[in-house]
DNA sequence: ATCTTCATTGTTATCGATACCATCCGGCTG
DNA sequence: CAGCCGGATGGTATCGATAACAATGAAGAT
């Protein structure tokens, strides 16, 4: 234990073993300046024998510039946020960034505490997931900022300096589409968390409003304070076919709770898509695993992921990027939905 | 865009606007230190005022004293290490320290760098996942390492200083017993990326040995390349039952495999457990969720997680913790097992 | 009235690097 | 042969905080 405590080696001490200036020393090891070959090799290799290990900290502090980007995402075990960050680490890891992440939970005090220390970092700069409730602390954190903001998952605001995301809108659009051209006129949405989920509410009334436009109404059984899994699908189905058993068509928030309610309606002998219609919403792995598979809104998660980090990288390079990304949006059509 | 340049607001600033040096302004912002309760007033005012983010660089420099805890793991869209990951830091964030993490793809060589960028950084404590290979380099960081090192996943060997995860060997015996018990005898296995995920491994061997003790041997179809993803799953189900049309029980690598199988085996017309039986491993929420519950071995994820975060931080605050945290296994009976 | 004493506040050095500029020196030009 | 040039190197200040200790001053003790 006595023995991990020891100061670690820094710069100076393979600059003397060196027998050459720190100055010199850093200037090789960052590949900077110009340095004669035979001193490349004496630093090189007293930093081999030395075992030395920069101290990013110190160097960052000094020359203001770092390799960290910060990331906020609201929920790190949802395969969703999780592939975005899969795209993201794709494109950073191997310029030599590194990502740091923070779990908002959908809430926005946590958001605005994890703004705040990932700032304190000085990261080189910033990712963040759109469509959540920004309290006004966290909005003028965002405004002192020193370094480019990007704007994950969605694309219809426009907000910092980029966004690349998807229209959350057009997904609602698209579900009442899909629906109305299989005539399909008694709706029904299941979700969860709406009132902080703002993305997926979003979703939720655009297809609400395009059946409106056709005097459709949507019914809507939502619970706030259930997960956004399987398990909240399958309760919240059960209850909607209770009070509704006529309804023949039903949206879901995201794929597990459409896997939850098609486990419901197959135990109550409802026949899918005979007697009601399913969609769910991502065009996750699990949509296509089970027996039935899943119509769905495929979205691009690993895309937005890399398009955002790379426009990110472009901003740090000086480029002036500007605007938004918008994903491409399809609906994949499973045998959960009747085939046209 | 000029503007976002700016010099930030430090310390100093801060001290000044409240007429007092920035050693006290510092003692104040920290909570150190005894200051009265007039200059505390003013200095906090002053911070407000001038919107004052404390620069962590300089002050980890400072007192050698981060709050940044690096976190590795094999990836970051796997379910069942985001979720290990979400247990972490739900002790972590409310103490104020920040994860930082790493994605080694199972790659030794990513895991290397990954390590090195992570150590320049000079964080509070490492979290590693166990069970994968580790290059020389790798172990030699490990050595020269300044802080606590705690080992995720894996508690069959007692690495670093603290282990919390679980005995791959005893959970492959557990299916092994599961087995037996129902009399089931011709048994495969079907993973992915073996050569990589030493775990799965050692899983899987440990099945293989203790049917060896029966005198069973166990028919394997694995697949180093393919992810370890539910389509894979039902591809190489395809390929046993072709190879292997007698088999009456099939262990997978994780429970998303064991879906994939599932589909494949109900399209064939092959009835479960009827027929052929089926066990996963890890107790994801899917495993319930879909029509047929799946037969798996639950594994407390969050927990290991959090055991393994507390044990982090007792180690910071001083306290010798040693050993290795071992997590209840337990099968969970599905119907895809026949029940005894 | 003088000496402690303790709470409060300030001074200086340092953490480990990089920025910026000065210096050195061998070779080339005129 | 002086003067200039540019590649190679080093010196010093600085980044923005904290550690360690010194200094201050008012209250209480003798």
């Amino acid at each position: 234990m006595e023995e991990k405590r020891r100061r670690l080696v820094t710069l100076r001490d393979v600059a003397q073993r060196a027998g050459v200036s720190t100055m010199t020393a850093s200037k090789v090891l960052r590949g900077a300046g110009s340095i004669s070959e035979k001193t490349r090799q004496k630093v090189r290799q007293a930093a081999e024998d030395l075992g030395y290990l920069p101290n990013s900290l110190a160097g960052s502090l000094s020359s203001r510039k770092s390799r960290m980007v910060a990331v906020i995402i609201p929920s790190i075990a949802d395969v969703v946020f999780s592939e975005v960050l899969s795209g993201v680490n794709s494109v950073l890891r191997p310029r030599g960034f590194q990502t740091f992440i923070g779990e908002s939970l959908f809430d926005p005090e946590v958001e605005t505490d994890l703004l705040r220390e990932m700032l304190s970092l000085r990261p080189a700069g910033l990712l963040l997931n759109g469509g959540m409730m920004r309290s006004p602390d966290a909005e003028s954190l965002l405004e002192r900022r020193n370094c480019p903001a990007i704007h994950l998952w969605d694309s219809d605001h426009a907000e910092h300096d980029f966004s690349a995301g998807l229209s959350h809108e057009e997904a609602g659009r698209l579900v009442a589409a899909h629906f109305l051209e299989r005539n399909l006129r008694r709706i029904a949405y299941i979700g969860a968390e709406l009132d902080r989920d703002l993305c997926a509410r979003r979703r939720y009334l655009a297809l609400q409003s395009a059946l409106r436009a056709r005097a459709i109404d949507l019914v809507s059984v939502a619970c706030e304070s259930m997960p956004r899994q399987a398990e909240t699908g399958r309760v919240l189905t059960e209850k909607l076919m209770e009070t509704h058993p006529q309804i023949e068509a039903i949206h879901f928030l995201n794929d597990a709770m459409a896997l939850g309610g098609l486990s419901y309606l197959h135990e109550a002998g409802i026949r899918v898509p005979e007697n009601v219609s399913v969609v769910g919403f991502n065009g996750t792995s699990l949509a296509n695993a089970v027996r039935t598979r899943l119509t769905t809104i495929d979205v691009p998660r690993m895309e937005i992921g890399s398009v955002a980090a790379r426009a990110l990288l472009q901003m740090l390079s000086g480029e002036l990027v500007d605007g938004r990304w918008q994903a491409p949006l399809r609906v994949a059509q499973g045998n959960t939905t009747p085939k046209i």
